[in-house]
DNA sequence: ACTAGGCTTCCACTGAGCGGAAGGAGGGTG
DNA sequence: CACCCTCCTTCCGCTCAGTGGAAGCCTAGT
């Protein structure tokens, strides 16, 4: 007796992925019984690969018995291109600009139909900002996900417009205004966004362009509310944005 | 006939680490084939597991059919606790650190008998320097590694010492004065380097503490020689560690 | 002492994984 | 145009790496 009666179909890859990908913001820490839960694995199937992937260093066991990601992954994560010199570009402008608001600054790009966050500086702690470096957020509810989705193939955008989810009372889950803001979004150049992913919490972001013309990513800051200095940190928000877009043009 | 010959012993687990370490700073685009070279695995296997690595946006395809490190993976690795509000409370006072001395920055930690590079800001291009985000050195010639190993267990600095290569002809080599130097690191706060990692390139870091007790980073500058500027170097060094060890104090 | 929970080890069955071979696809050269 | 070379992709039957139920551990809580 004994023997297995393992799902078939499922490869050690995707075993192995699901694991690593039961960890996310708000858990970093997992215990074994956890990870296993969350991948959907018998305890004795995440055991021996949790093991083997801590033999290689790329989960950390703390203390106290629990796995992270460990720094193995982390250094092979700084390699990806979502930020082979944007991040470090971008880093001076973000910080000039936090300078000039106060207000939380995101960096962002587009991976697929969501917001990837790429950098954050947190502004006054009384208002609530969901994202966090390396989160993802759908693009529609955002101010950077809006710029980005602005500029995005029409292919995209029809499929992120076909499933408008209603987050908070003001999201916009109308695809004609939707896409009527984002004509607008082309023709002034910047997005808006007003309580629409987290109540209390406004935007305002621009594009980032290479060489002038392709949007590589989207520079955003979150504020209480609009009042009426939308001017000047549109006006803040397009100096950061073109600093960063001079200090990465050049290649293809 | 066919079947197959694999080399027993080897596991999926350990066949994707291989592969996934295939990357590094200087090889962040890669061919099939250059990875299954790297990796030491048949083309065809290569192929196989790659392909469901992509799958899961673990990998990522270049228009030119080349193969990157996917945003799967950055995503992961920004969780990892190397970093988890270290690199966020630094930013600033790097910035503050690159604007008094306009020398290259960096935030390092030690990783067993290495140094992983955690941030960097570039100064002056005339002084050459090998380190970038993620990146790891050998402790001894670099100076935050020497501020992370005069601080490190006893176990791991016998280990370091036993085996120092020569890396260029100021690299400190013999044990013993090396560990009279660390010793010095420990009175004076504060460590140098003089072209011990690259000529041309000279070196100062001071510790960060946590509760100003632990050692949990170092901070160093990269300067083209150390003339009679030091004192100035150090204390600029310990006004940006003293705010980041405020900054991440707290904690355990 | 007993219980409950999570962690670790064991092991025999079996299908997922393996890689040699062969078949494209592209590009360069005589 | 024919040839070659390199790299990419698909195929397929053998086999051993991987599997997970069961059982034993080790805490911590009652």
């Amino acid at each position: 007796m004994a023997g297995n009666t393992s799902r078939p179909g499922a490869t050690v890859v995707s075993r192995v992925l699901a694991l690593l990908g039961a960890f996310d913001e708000n858990h970093r820490r997992l215990t074994l019984t956890e990870l296993a839960r969350r991948a959907e694995l018998p305890v004795p199937t995440a055991h021996r690969l949790i093991g083997e992937l801590t033999a290689h260093g790329a989960l950390a066991r703390t203390p106290s018995g629990e796995y992270v990601v460990g720094r193995q992954l982390w250094s092979l994560g700084v390699l990806a291109p979502v930020q082979t010199g944007l991040l470090e570009a971008a880093s001076p402008f973000l910080h000039d600009l936090y300078a000039a608001t106060l207000a939380t600054v995101h960096l962002a790009v587009r991976d697929g139909t969501e917001v990837l966050y790429l950098d954050r500086l947190s502004g006054q702690r009384s208002v609530p900002v969901v994202s966090t470096v390396g989160s993802r957020l759908p693009l529609y509810p955002t101010g950077v996900g809006k710029v980005l989705l602005a500029h995005a193939p029409e292919q995209v955008q029809a499929k992120v417009l076909s499933s408008l989810k209603r987050i908070t009372p003001h999201t916009i889950t109308q695809p004609a205004r939707l896409r009527a803001q984002l004509e607008r979004v082309r023709s002034e150049g910047y997005a808006t966004t007003v309580e629409e992913m987290t109540l209390g919490a406004c935007s305002v972001a621009v594009p980032v362009r290479r060489n002038e013309a392709d949007v590589v990513a989207a520079l955003g800051i979150v504020v209480p509310s609009l009042r009426r200095d939308r001017p000047r940190l549109v006006a803040a928000l397009r100096v950061a944005a073109h600093g960063i877009g001079r200090s990465i043009s050049g290649g293809a």
